[in-house]
DNA sequence: AACTCGGGGTC
DNA sequence: GACCCAGAGTT
C-alpha cells in the first residue's frame, strides 16, 4: 500500500462513490485491458449517467455503445441488471458482497470489487493481477483454474486484505500486479523481492501456471450482403458469438470453397425472400482471430432488380448504407463495411 | 470440471 | 504464434 501510495493511478471511475459508474466500470473491464476498456466508460457514463438512464435503453442502442469492446454477453447482462436494479430495487444497488453477486453478470470478482470500493466491505478481489502477485510471492505452483486452487488463492486474499482500508487495499493490489508485478515484472526495482518465493527460486516466468490450453476451433462463414434499391439486407445474431450484433445473411460451411448460385438461392429461400438475383461481386477469404475461433469469411455482393417477395421479414431489416452505421456490427465487418461503394 | 464468450496488446 | 487482460454464465 506504501508502494501504491507513491504510484497513484487516475483512473476515471476513481473519483466517485456512486455504486453505479464503480459497477460499470467493473463490468466493462472484466477481461478487458484499462487502456481499451477506459475509452468505452467515458462514453457509458456520459451517455447513461444514472442506472434508470441505462435501464431505459434500447438494447440496440445499448449494442453499438459496447460496438467493439468484445463479450457482447456482458451488454446483455448489464442491461438485465440496471432494468431489474431501477425496476425492482428502486435504483438502488445491494449495499453487501452477498446481494451484488445474485445480479447477473456480477460474479466473484465484480461483487468484492463493487463492495470494498463502494461499501467498503472487506472483502478481498481476486482478478488475473492478484494471482500473478500471490503466486509468485507465495509460491503457489498448483493451477490457477482448479477450483481447489482457486478457493486456496481467495482464502489467502481474504487473510491478507487491511481490513481498515479495504477498498485502498485491493486497488493497490491489482495496481501492483499491472504495473509492477506484471508479465514482464519489475523484479530489480521491486519492494517486495526480498521475500518474494518466485524471485528467490527463480519461477517469477514460470508463475502462475495454468492447465487448460484452448483449442480454436475454424469456421468458414460466407456471407450475402444483399442489395435492393440502395439498401442492405441486415440481421440480428441471436446466438452464438457476436450475439446481439447484426450481420448478412450467413451461411456456414466447412470450407472456402466459393457458394454456388443454387446455394445462394437457397440461403435467399431460407431467409424469406423469393426473387431472382445476380452475384455482382465476391470478396476473397479473410480471417478473423478470435481466442478460441478462426473465422474465415467471404463476402458475396447480390443484387436484387425486382420487388422482394418477402415471405417473412421478421428479423430482416433493409437499410441504406448511411443508416448502416447506426447498427452494432462485429470488429470483423468494418473492412467490408468501410469499402462498400 | 469443461466449455463458451472478443478484441487487442505484449513478448 | 502464444499468452493474457479489473471474469462470468452455462452445460
Amino acid at each position: 500500500m506504501s508502494w501504491h501510495h507513491q504510484n497513484l493511478p487516475d483512473y476515471p471511475w476513481k473519483k466517485t462513490n456512486d455504486p453505479y459508474k464503480i459497477w460499470l466500470s467493473e463490468i466493462i473491464m472484466q477481461q478487458t485491458r484499462i487502456a481499451q476498456g477506459t475509452p468505452y466508460y467515458v462514453k457509458f457514463v456520459k451517455k447513461y449517467p444514472t442506472v434508470c438512464s441505462l435501464a431505459k435503453a434500447s438494447e440496440d442502442e445499448l449494442m453499438k455503445m459496447w460496438e467493439g469492446l468484445g463479450y457482447y454477453r456482458r451488454a446483455k447482462h448489464l442491461h438485465e441488471t440496471a432494468k431489474y436494479i431501477c425496476g425492482e430495487l428502486d435504483g438502488s444497488f445491494p449495499e453487501n458482497y452477498k446481494g451484488l453477486i445474485k445480479l447477473k453478470g456480477i460474479g466473484p470478482y465484480s461483487a468484492a470489487a463493487i463492495a470494498s470500493f463502494a461499501y467498503k466491505e472487506v472483502c478481498a478481489v481476486v482478478d488475473g493481477n492478484v494471482n500473478r502477485v500471490l503466486c509468485r510471492y507465495f509460491g503457489i505452483v498448483n493451477a490457477i483454474d482448479e477450483l481447489k486452487t482457486k478457493k486456496l488463492i481467495q482464502e489467502l486474499a481474504q487473510k491478507l486484505i487491511d481490513r481498515k482500508q479495504p477498498d485502498s487495499y485491493n486497488q493497490a493490489i491489482m495496481d501492483f500486479g499491472a504495473k509492477q508485478c506484471s508479465k514482464a515484472p519489475k523484479c530489480k526495482q521491486c519492494v517486495l523481492s526480498g521475500s518474494c518465493y518466485a524471485f528467490k527460486e527463480e519461477k517469477v516466468k514460470s508463475l502462475p501456471v495454468k492447465n487448460k490450453k484452448l483449442k480454436v476451433r475454424e469456421r468458414y462463414f460466407h456471407y450475402l450482403d444483399v442489395n435492393h434499391s440502395g439498401k442492405h439486407l441486415i440481421r440480428k445474431r441471436t446466438s452464438d458469438i457476436w450475439e446481439g450484433l447484426f450481420e448478412f445473411i450467413l451461411i456456414e460451411k466447412n470450407n472456402d470453397l466459393k457458394l454456388s448460385k443454387s446455394a445462394i438461392n437457397k440461403a435467399l429461400l431460407e431467409n424469406g425472400i423469393s426473387a431472382s438475383f445476380k452475384l455482382k461481386a465476391f470478396s476473397k477469404t479473410n480471417i478473423w482471430k478470435l481466442t478460441h475461433q478462426k473465422i474465415h469469411g467471404n463476402f458475396y455482393k447480390i443484387e436484387i432488380k425486382e420487388k422482394i417477395q418477402w415471405q417473412n421479414k421478421q428479423a430482416h431489416k433493409m437499410v441504406s448504407l448511411k443508416e448502416l452505421r447506426n447498427f452494432a456490427f462485429p470488429k470483423f465487418f468494418d473492412e467490408y463495411l468501410n469499402n462498400i461503394e
